[in-house]
DNA sequence: GCAAATTAATGATTTATTCAAG
DNA sequence: CTTGAATAAATCATTAATTTGC
């Protein structure tokens, strides 16, 4: 209702009489800075229970343990009495089996060098029959592949150092220079399958990635998003 | 199970079977102009139960499911009688209100450099108050700022004598040498309050983000997540 | 005054670098 | 050492302010 919404302005307006300086700040953008209105954003928010938005927990995140030689202002406090963010299961990192290597080497040698959001999405839910992975495990290893593929060749190309590992997946093709694209960008928003649901009263706006795969993946498992053009860049 | 996994199997070899004859290296994809539009993985079959996992569609996209705009000049500007983008009528990127951007300065001041997907969350939550954002836009604005007031500061200490100019807010908190930590990392996997559930029949496993929010944005709002990091890393 | 051309600023992606687990 | 994970730097792409010509 409006009380919410005064809720969120008294917020904001306590932000900002909070910082003096941050009327400066307004001002500040030298070029492009127009004087635009809020748009109807406001009016969208007709009945809301508001969220905290409790600055606090911004700055100072329960999540905040060790804080190492930080240093900064702001005084931490190392307490974690509610380990919000449930440790999830499965620990440590991801350990790619032979199978899931397999299939992500031989992508990569077809030339998929960025997949999107839904081709990792499919990627990663077929190797998940081979054991425990998530989407990021699948973003990440085709940038470092890449990257070290590329650094490998810089390397071998300068002075050929022993190279005695590698389990070289025999008559591996050379890949050579398979990069240097013209660079050819699209910038475009991502786009991913999400759902907008108006939903009961929830103080602060939670979400959920429902995943509807075939197999019953052990209850709970984690699905994280990142970002990703819809289309390969090249 | 056992059957689920044995089909995998099965795509998996299909999948090197069929390596050779997917060489690309005949298909330069200097532009990935793809006309055909097979997409649709949806559209496919469902024939077997398990998933599609079409190499073809991972190698080439055409992902642009809908809305992609196709890449370039090539018969763009299709008409499309219906102005009724339903992407929103900002379409393209996120264009900050000053409330937005207040608030963001105000947090960066205070101390807030690389936000978690938590923290994330509950801004994007209030910041959609005042205009349609999403998280992967706080997530960049905070990184973007930050590379960039670094880039000001190491420019200013460069040139020549300190900026005259500097609006700084009286008795402002030095902005400190809030950079070279030490980089100790955490290491932890990105969480997101992300749930998993087995569903009904779906030939591809697709993942639904609900956000249930308050405010009915038009309907369809899209949500992005992203890598994340728990705890700050400081 | 208005609209195309120019330009500054900055949002969005990719690449390079770094840390740390095993 | 190898490599998964994460961040910072570099770069591209788009928008809004400004300038310019009418």
């Amino acid at each position: 209702m409006g009380m919410s919404s005064m809720k969120v302005h008294q917020f904001a307006r306590g932000l900002w009489e909070h910082e003096p300086s941050l009327t400066l700040g307004c001002t500040k953008r030298l070029r492009p800075l127009a004087p635009r209105l809020a748009n109807t954003a406001a009016a969208s928010d007709t009945t809301t229970t508001l969220a905290p938005f409790d600055l606090k927990s911004f700055i100072r995140p329960d999540s905040g343990p060790r804080k190492l030689g930080s240093s900064n202002q702001l005084q931490e406090k190392k307490d974690s009495p509610h380990p919000q963010v449930e440790t999830h299961p499965g620990g440590t990192r991801w350990n790619p089996t032979q199978e899931q290597i397999g299939i992500l080497e031989m992508l990569y040698r077809e030339g998929m060098r960025t997949p999107n959001a839904q081709q990792i999405e499919q990627i990663t839910a077929q190797l998940g029959k081979y054991g425990k992975i998530e989407g990021k495990n699948v973003f990440y290893w085709f940038q470092n592949h890449k990257a070290r593929e590329r650094q490998k060749q810089k390397r071998s190309s300068l002075g050929l150092s022993h190279s005695p590992r590698t389990p070289t997946p025999l008559g591996e093709v050379v890949v050579e220079r398979e990069e240097d694209n013209p660079y050819k960008r699209k910038c475009r928003s991502w786009e991913f399958d999400c759902l907008v649901e108006g939903d009961h009263s929830s103080s602060t706006s939670s979400v959920v990635c429902k995943l509807d795969n075939d197999d019953a993946v052990e209850g709970g498992r984690t699905l994280e998003l990142f970002p990703l053009h819809p289309e390969g860049r090249r």
